[in-house]
DNA sequence: ACGCTATTTCCATATTTTTCGAAATTGTGT
DNA sequence: ACACAATTTCGAAAAATATGGAAATAGCGT
């Protein structure tokens, strides 16, 4: 993973409502949830939460998939690893932490 | 960890600047780097960089001591388990990654 | 084609971030 | 007290982000 594209993913997720928004999807599961339904849940205007999606799917954090009309959004979990994959690998330069985090990712 | 310091940290460090002062610091070990030394690594104006130092420090992610008239900064190791933590967490609520990343933060 | 619902794009505005030169501060040694 | 080095604060400009109303688009059922 590059530098650019951890601090990309890292900065998506360093907004509030965008990391509130990625749990609700994390939480909702392989079933994924439609934009409509994850609007109910956050009560943010639809134009406000469209933009916050395109900045996970467009860092790729968020997958979607439409069904028919409904767009269904997904936690991209591999995604997610490769990212705790890269702070892991920064953080445990050091062996400190290395011991705990090295085996999880290896 | 709460949602609200989570996405501090990961705006903090979702920036290239800072992820790369981040890295500069994890890489110089238990012993640290002053501003000074890190200065000379970054190449940017002393100004600019005592702010993203800032950031990290009030974000919990770097730790300073004073040695002379030199600052020393070393990456917070605890603090950015903390945060890896939160995200497997987040990212594990779901069976797809748990059983690899469950493990590592227990 | 039409109507309906779901979602995005367009546009504008308020806020925040980033950047850095210049001045101020802090700490040490003499 | 003074000089010097290291670092921060001040002040200000440019750029990016966040937000949301209104209009446009996409896709399905009839």
């Amino acid at each position: 993973m590059k530098l650019e594209k951890a601090a990309a993913q890292l900065e998506a997720l360093g907004n509030p409502t965008r990391l509130q928004l990625y749990r609700i999807l994390v939480r909702a599961g392989d079933g994924g949830l439609a934009v409509g339904s994850v609007q109910g849940k956050l009560d943010i205007p639809s134009s406000t939460l469209s933009h916050h999606l395109k900045r996970l799917v467009d860092t790729g954090l968020v997958t979607q998939e439409r069904q028919a009309t409904t767009l269904i959004c997904r936690a991209n979990y591999p995604g997610m690893n490769a990212l705790i994959g890269y702070l892991a690998d920064e953080c445990c330069a050091d062996a400190t932490c290395a011991p705990a985090v090295g085996k999880a990712l290896a």
